[in-house]
DNA sequence: ACGATTGATGAACGCGCGTTCATTTTTTTA
DNA sequence: TAAAAAAATGAACGCGCGTTCATCAATCGT
């Protein structure tokens, strides 16, 4: 963009108009060691009336620290993504960082924007909702650039998995519905079957197999509004009904939940209707599910503090980082 | 993050390994042009093994196009802010740039964050929902760095200012509702009066004006779905509740929605309800919220071509640019 | 009053890259 | 086959900065 532009202000032209050395500039501005108190004023006056500001871009160069963090999105239509990328970027600011966002394009694959992140010497690399290959993990770990996998388990010891502890969460769940007599459960999973969809049903279905119940039916669509609602119309024209429904999420939750009610079926006592993430929307009135909740700033939190080194939390103790979820009882599930 | 780390693999270590000098190796990765067929081979090969990547801030250094683009968020809060920051950054991404997401955070200012975005030499600065002082205008043109502001018009002849006509899209609703016969229609606004809250209620107000209505009430709250919820109560405390309410945005409106069922009114028999911004919960089943629809696909790929370049719409005609909003007409206001 | 210690100062280097420019090699033309 | 044009090549420079290092002035101790 800079065409036919004037080049910005740069230290030596403060150093020229306050009459100093260049290097007084630096100094000045990383710390004011070594450098003279009528200087400094100078410095400063000089730098004001110019406008000037340090090139992080020139510095990093040298610094070998860009204090930019790459945030990889591999499902950017999840609501709850833009949730937790909210929270990133907003705790990696506070921490100093910046933050890169790269989404996953159709073109590009989840290597491919990796790759791309690198390109910018980010300090850290963090992926939400996908996996790298072996190949691109190793050209991290390379080029030593630290990397959070959020919501996958750590498939390498170089990687930092960081996710809800999913299957409990689901457990709660499962104990919530059969403990009602529940008798009749069904789930509603991811078309495609990722780390957080296996571990949500198998916790879901290990539960309620421990007090004696069995899935009854399942059944899987995409992760959205229109995709849980869907799925329930079909479970819910079964010839008999399921008397619960455990979505993935809570939108395919709300979704279901909506096919639900236009079945004419009243909830909680035909059938009842559970969630995962208790994202805002699943507390508003109309629908009050009953959901399980995970702190994602906390998550955030714990990811910007590793980042920086400020690891007061026990992160990375196994190279994984758990959240403990916990259940949000509302009137969809009692 | 490099601290005791190997450096990453430069153009020299593949000049090396190649057998070639390193001006051969940067020809080669910009467009291999005055490289031989033979030099070519070798040094693909040796970028391969060393799995070479071009440092993209160290270009960016002499080129002074960094590639980057800054997208600073004064309101992160909103729903809406964060569709329209997904459908940035995916438009971004493909147009060869990369969104570095700066938030505006409870000490700094949005004046201050902008000038973050500057350190980083950004080819471009989008500042959603707020505006800057005249000064960081007058640096941001001084380092020649295009800015626009989304959701603002442009107060400044440098600025681009990107927004839906808030006055039209308010103008319909008005109308929807005179049509319908309201006598009593009532404004849900924001608790700080921004450029959008003006025209929102300005394009309101003017059109049942027009049509011999006046605005029988109006209040303010937070742009929560608990905010609209609570000003709702608050009108339809009234001695004569309001027929008609027009919330700033639909979250907002979705929460005056439930407010209305909460006072056992009929929808939109007793009282109507509508929005703006047409987000996807507005079209649930459940709500079938009437709003104004807006393209922010339409918007962002707008900013991401008018920073490339590529200014195949009339872009910044006059400095600004308009999108036209549509009607969407559902059940709570026919 | 004089050597020794401390503090301030600016020239010079390197970060990784794109690009210019003079030099060398290859190809084309007469 | 010799001369001219074209292509290829690598050394050198600059981008803006942090940092080292040798130099020089000021303060200290005795």
């Amino acid at each position: 963009m800079n065409e036919a532009g004037k080049p910005r202000t740069t230290a030596q032209n403060v150093a020229d108009l306050a009459g100093v050395s260049r290097s007084a500039v630096s100094r000045y501005f990383n710390g004011g060691d070594k450098v003279s108190k009528a200087k400094c004023e100078r410095i400063l006056a000089a730098a004001n009336q110019l406008g000037y500001r340090p090139n992080a871009i020139a510095r990093s160069l040298t610094g070998h620290q860009t204090d930019l963090v790459a945030i990889v999105i591999a499902d950017t239509e999840s609501f709850q993504t833009a949730r937790i990328v909210r929270e990133l970027y907003l705790q990696l600011y506070d921490v100093g960082k910046r933050a890169l966002v790269i989404p996953v394009g159709n073109t590009d694959g989840i290597d491919e924007s990796s790759l791309r992140a690198l390109d910018y010497q980010a300090d850290a690399i963090v992926v939400i909702g996908g996996s790298l290959s072996r190949g691109i993990v190793d050209h991290l770990r390379a080029a030593n650039t630290p990397l959070f996998l959020l919501g996958r388990e750590n498939v390498d010891a170089e990687v930092v998995g960081v996710c809800c502890d999913n299957f409990l969460g689901a457990q709660m769940l499962g104990r919530l519905l059969v403990r009602s007599g529940r008798l009749r459960p069904t789930y509603i999973g991811k078309a495609i079957n990722t780390f957080s969809n296996q571990n949500r049903r198998g916790g879901f279905v290990s539960e309620i197999e421990n007090a004696g119940v069995k899935l009854y039916a399942e059944t899987s669509d995409a992760t959205t509004f229109e995709g849980g609602r869907s799925a329930a119309i079909r479970l819910l024209g079964m010839p008999e009904p399921p008397d619960a429904i455990f979505a993935f999420n809570d939108t395919m939750a709300l979704g279901a939940l909506t096919a639900v009610n236009e079945f004419k079926l009243r909830v909680p006592d035909d059938v009842a209707v559970v969630g995962f993430d208790d994202i805002p929307m699943a507390g508003w009135p109309v629908f009050q599910l009953t959901t399980v909740r995970y702190d994602i700033k906390e998550i955030a939190r714990i990811i910007a503090h590793s980042i920086v080194g400020r690891t007061d939390h026990q992160a990375a103790e196994n190279g994984n980082i758990m959240v403990t979820p916990e259940l949000v009882v509302r009137s969809t599930a009692l």
